[in-house]
DNA sequence: TAGATTGTTAATCGATTAACAATC
DNA sequence: TAGATTGTTAATCGATTAACAATC
């Protein structure tokens, strides 16, 4: 009954998503599942596959309505409604990420801002005056909060995190460079730019030692 | 004679790296395939086979030396010397990158921050002094930098890449919210928190869902 | 109608895993 | 030696893609 989906499939998605908004800004209608390919590195066949897990959302000949797909993918996500966010730790990271336009562009809004230093406590962050810590729980509850930001240093991210998941928080985003642990029922995302650019280093180093060896040059290793 | 390399292996040795620092933290001196997969929730065999992809660093019997793999990884990934940054924008957000360890641990450092802001310019954050944007691609080329982190707002994040391009930076980080465009040789990453939201949203969602189904309530659609 | 493009099947490709001989 | 654990093969599993009938 439940056909199993592939992971990459909902990573995909979001990518698709936002390939149909900036069409969409471009005042364009309709989009064939080529020109999303294209655009998002995928192949076509691909495209039309992924959507067709979840519907036919496309029309023979035409392609896919710009507006009804963004909704469908939207519904789909769950992102076809806001988000509300608590933002733990107020200082030079958690102010870049309270006036993220990335975020709101998908629903995701900071709701509340919290920091447990007194000098950072009433201080307003666009429209948002920040929290002291300890009303986390109260507020988290009191206003439904699901997902939880934590920017606070490295010290302390575990305890956020802790106090978080009490105050049921499903989705958390960690922003300190540590490994926090949660129960397995909670959804957590490090974002860990290292890792990323890691990843990237290797393609790099690859080519820069193919390179070494096309000009005839040892190969470090034998 | 290349043999392929699946590019998920590339993204699992980074997470194994991360493992083996912090058993090594702990005072481990080796640890076996089975406890690495453990950790970052891979197969065992999966570990084993693809540390194969680059060549024999185990004992039979007793596992990986945890201070030489670390080294093997290091050197595959090219992450065994430090590499140099040029951050872009002293803003919120660059002021956190600056001081940011998680890169540090990993060889990455900022060699140099710019803004274009004349009441930024001159200002210290942490060892580095803000420098006039319009030094960038003298600084890049004297101080030999390859990687380059975007932390300006949207509007200039396009015209900060293409100086980057130009002055010869490989590996580009954007925390800007648009996609910007490059040369094919260019590797760029978009670190958009968004979209890692969107992913586990749906997750998220589909629970809600079977929960729903689950207690006789309607389905939402038929 | 002719051209375009979908949705889907079947074929291909590639990645993951179980299993085990080798060996510390 | 007995136990542990690697490196690697072969089998399995799953995801991607080519191809094409359906149809706007």
């Amino acid at each position: 009954m439940k056909k199993k989906i592939p992971d990459g499939v909902i990573e995909r998605l979001s990518a698709y998503l936002t390939c149909l908004l900036e069409y969409q800004e471009e005042g364009d209608e309709t989009i064939s599942s080529d020109v999303i390919g294209q655009h998002v590195d995928v192949n076509p066949a691909q495209v039309r596959r992924d959507l067709s897990y979840f519907g036919t959302f496309g029309q023979k000949g035409v392609g896919y309505i710009i507006k009804d797909l963004i909704k469908e993918i939207q519904e789909i996500l769950g992102s076809d409604h806001p988000h509300r966010i608590a933002l733990v730790g107020a200082g030079n990271l958690g102010s870049a990420i309270a006036s993220y336009e990335g975020l709101k562009r998908h629903g995701f809004y900071v709701a509340a801002i919290f920091d447990s230093d007194p000098n950072k406590i009433g201080r307003k962050i666009g429209d948002l005056k920040v929290k002291p810590a300890k009303e986390l729980a109260k507020t988290i509850k009191k206003l439904h909060i699901s997902i939880g930001v934590i920017a606070v240093p490295e010290s302390s991210a575990q305890a956020v995190a802790d106090t978080l998941v009490k105050s049921g928080v499903k989705i958390i985003l960690n922003y300190a460079p540590v490994i926090i642990r949660v129960p397995p029922h909670i959804k957590v995302h490090e974002t860990d730019p290292a890792k990323e650019l890691l990843h990237t280093l290797y393609y790099l180093t690859i080519r820069a030692r193919s390179l070494k060896k096309d000009k005839g040059l040892k190969q470090l290793r034998k």
